[in-house]
DNA sequence: ATATAGTTTAACCAGATGGTTAACAAAAAT
DNA sequence: ATTTTTGTTAACCATCTGGTTAAACTATAT
């Protein structure tokens, strides 16, 4: 018994189908995606939705977790590194970075979820024991301080910067787009520079 | 005729509809808010919401444009202020900070909106003639770049670090707050201290 | 008092939406 | 070859939801 292709299709359906998904729910949210949506998008019928993923709930789940589950464990790689300070400031922001031109919709997709149920939703994300770990990097911090290799700077002030500058244009790009006058090609050109600006502007702030 | 009240209840229940409105918008945004939601808050029948404003678009429209129509002219008279540019940043960072923790909903709000439809959305928060003006900002910091009053830095990349410094904790909250074990006293804490944080934070980074 | 204009409600309606069903089609197993 | 399993669809259903209607109620004007 081969478990090789069972129809012409594949499983290449439930591919289409999660690809789909992801795309519907991280524009138009839980709430605005439609099933019909997805389905179009995926060029399947509807209750195929159900076939493969019981509901909207668990569809909007594993879409999610699939993408999330990849990401948060290597921000949690960086922070818990031995890296010095400054170099791990530059590789967060690159990996932020690098996560949100790929996916520009999860940064949206997580503030909206995380607004919808706070609970629920970030034990998904982060389990038992997938919990962030910025405890290292605030205490790397506060050691420079003390060795007054740097400024005087509250920890948790600089990691709330530093995440801030790094993922807020991603949220409010149609934003900053209209306002400043940018197309797609200019922001993205934008988006490359904060690479090294936000590093640059960071270390600038807190260097001696 | 006396235009006085026409009775009990005055012109209360149009009020009480849009307290209510207010608060089911922006905990669930557009497309999560329901009718009947806003009428159960409001205490009132679902028909009357009809009565007062035609149609959900309406109502939303109302709601949103009453916050953000008295706020957005405030941050344009700061851009265009002829203070220094520290005090401006200064001013700007508070100016907003006041206005999220009054309406600590409205930031999550506004981005909801903007990602559901940015065009219309945007025209209707700026319409016409009241778009926000950061040109006379970003000159000013130009001009002090050149005066070798302050280091070299592009003034697009500046305006975005504080906008985001100052807005995204705010939007992500219950983030911080879950992985920073912090309570909603702390969390209020926090932002206070951020009023002055966040300009010597940027103060500090293009200081020469 | 009675008419009038403004306010509020219960009941209802049409369309959208998430989800189900039953039948059919294609592979795989026998 | 035929039976079983897996994949897919059209049609359908129950419920939700925004919105309407017609009737009742209230305060004021005449």
């Amino acid at each position: 018994m081969v478990k090789k292709s069972k129809k012409i299709t594949d499983h290449s359906a439930e591919e289409k189908i999660l690809a789909a998904a992801h795309k519907i729910f991280t524009t138009k949210g839980m709430a605005g995606a439609r099933m019909q949506d997805i389905a179009d998008e995926a060029g399947i019928n509807k209750a195929l939705l159900h076939y493969y993923f019981r509901d909207k709930e668990k569809l909007f789940e594993v879409v999610f977790l699939q993408e999330a589950q990849k990401f948060f464990p290597k921000i949690n790689m960086i922070f818990q590194s031995d890296l010095p300070l400054f170099e791990k400031i530059e590789k967060f922001v690159n990996e932020y970075i690098d996560e949100m031109q790929e996916n520009p919709y999860l940064p949206w997709f997580v503030m909206n979820e995380i607004n919808r149920d706070p609970d629920n939703f970030l034990y998904k994300v982060w389990g038992k024991n997938n919990l962030p770990q910025p405890a290292k990097f605030l205490e790397q911090i506060d050691k420079e301080v003390k060795a007054g290799n740097i400024k005087r700077i509250d920890p948790m002030h600089l990691l709330m910067n530093m995440i801030s500058m790094t993922i807020f244009p991603f949220i409010a790009k149609p934003m900053f787009q209209r306002n400043m006058r940018m197309d797609d090609v200019k922001f993205k050109e934008a988006m490359e520079q904060r690479r090294t600006e936000i590093p640059n502007f960071i270390i600038d702030s807190i260097k001696k």
